[in-house]
DNA sequence: CGTATATTTCGACTATTATGGAAATGTGAG
DNA sequence: CTCACATTTCCATAATAGTCGAAATATACG
């Protein structure tokens, strides 16, 4: 019954990307891939305040949804995919009824035969 | 250009699950399916006082992720899978790297074949 | 009607989250 | 070593969210 952790985990993640901000932050990052982006580059982009923006960007991080690295100066943050992953994972398996939810969104995908192994 | 339209009611619907409380709510009603639950039989089965859930409910009604209707004393809250199919869809679209989230997760799914009517 | 049941609204309060300027920290260059 | 740069931490403040008892509302029943 460690099924609490997971809720508890999801909460998080929800909690994370329930901002304005935040979803802004982490959509701009999962378009920039692996890559990353710089904290300033992400700042400017998204244009709130350096400090606020640092906020929400630990937010995200501990949230686990982000990583974080450094590359000289610059810290470099990009998104999680594993993390949002996990969040799918479980609001497909808890939140959705039967069928319905979590639909091959438009774009053609075929050969869909990823075994998930959470 | 839209876009701002999908993104405020998404951040709504992730706030709205963003709480403990809440998301269990939210499970329970999943499970319970088209039929629904009376706010007594879910505050029971949550725990929570009476005026704290009238107040989660509210915020999921608000968010759009559930309805409420009346039946005789009681009122019937049922989980609104066309709303929570649109938060996957913006999620999976907008916060997912390419073809990798929203899995065929995991449990055999063969003719499970309820179509969800909605 | 009057009474019991189901649930919400009100109100007062506590707790958590968000904001942004100023100061501190880490890093590289000259 | 000093300076410029990138970013965070600190702190005070404002805003929003959550809690729950008590009073109000809606519905049914005799």
């Amino acid at each position: 019954m460690h099924n609490k952790f997971h809720s508890e985990q999801t909460i998080k993640a929800l909690s994370a990307l329930a901002q304005e901000h935040r979803l802004a932050v982490f959509r701009l990052l999962v378009q920039a891939g692996a890559e990353g982006m710089s904290a300033g580059a992400i700042t400017e982009k998204v244009g709130v305040p350096a400090s606020s923006m640092s906020f929400h960007l630990a937010q995200l991080t501990n949230a686990g949804l982000i990583t974080q690295r450094r590359q000289s100066r610059s810290l470099i943050y990009a998104a999680d995919y594993a993390a949002m992953n996990a969040l799918m994972g479980y609001l497909t398996e808890n939140c959705c009824g039967g069928a319905s939810c979590a639909p091959d969104t438009s774009r053609p995908r075929d050969s869909v035969d990823e075994r998930k192994v959470v």
